[in-house]
DNA sequence: TTAGAATATATGCCATGGCATCTAAGTCAA
DNA sequence: TTGACTTAGATGCCATGGCATATATTCTAA
């Protein structure tokens, strides 16, 4: 059951708890869209999305933006580049990295996957984070982010 | 970076890649800390949890509150049985399950480490959650998760 | 009553991520 | 220059979750 509200301070273990379980049920939502229309998951497209973004990000770019290991980084653009959506290109200032880049496919995929991906979120969140306290609702998340950021809180060890 | 705040209609993907990132890095640093602390991970402290205030759940109904696959929900009890933290008897009216609680020390367990989760929680997130805009935030994903759980969204397979 | 369908969950196989380790490459000081 | 140290990331091992399947029960209709 989803936490109730109430006047005094925040549950903050409620809303930790109701904040997982629509962030499980949203991204288990995202990926089986995503992978019946284009053939990838929610964790690819947002790889994809960084890298048009992004271009000629490094391994451990990716690494820092979704808090995962290096490890995990590298094996998730092994995946894309065998599917030749992403190239590494040697890194001319540091041979012992590679400067990533969609190829033509890569970029036409994460188009396509990009007009799927926003129109089920909007599908399934619209009603409620589009009413009156969803502004406030995103500048708070986008400020949680940032501390979090800031501090480098909850980066994995690899 | 986090998106930035705007006047018009909310920019969901921005807003969903902030919640994301937010809850990967709040998850893991939660893993740290009760690892640590507890020998346990988070997952395993929110099952836990479910059955001190659930007891007599089946394996289905882990699996329908976290959004898991039934396998999974099943293999997590495993863990926890083998490590004598939770019991299994008998369901008498249906013996093809079992009915879930704790064991004294999983109820001991379960005690210490909410008071970690809590604290850890709270140093981590309080300044932004305990803002002004913290309890319509709060009532906002309570909102959206009743809604997700209605329409049964983002329920894995197996 | 009983055979077939449905249900609860246990189990096996595969994919993915964390962490440790390994290698190649860059940095720095003597 | 060269040897010690550091850094980037590739790779191997293990843990966990999804999905398919297997097994034990229960339900249902003839």
């Amino acid at each position: 059951m989803a936490s109730k509200s109430s006047r005094g301070p925040i549950d903050l273990p409620g809303f930790f708890a109701d904040l997982v379980r629509c962030e499980t049920r949203l991204y288990n939502a995202l990926n089986d869209r995503l992978r019946e229309q284009h053939g990838i998951v929610t964790s690819q497209f947002e790889f994809l999305r960084f890298l048009r973004d992004h271009p000629g990000s490094r391994v451990a770019d990716l690494a820092a933006e979704f808090a995962i290991g290096i490890g995990a980084s590298s094996k998730g653009i092994d995946r894309l580049e065998k599917r030749a959506w992403v190239v590494r290109r040697t890194n001319p200032s540091d041979r012992r990295s590679s400067l990533l880049d969609l190829t033509a496919g890569g970029l036409q995929l994460v188009e396509a996957a990009e007009a799927t991906f926003t129109k089920t979120l909007a599908e399934l969140t619209a009603d409620v984070l589009g009413g009156p306290s969803g502004p406030a609702a995103a500048q708070l998340f986008s400020e949680l982010r940032s501390v979090l950021e800031r501090d480098q809180i909850g980066l994995p060890t690899g």
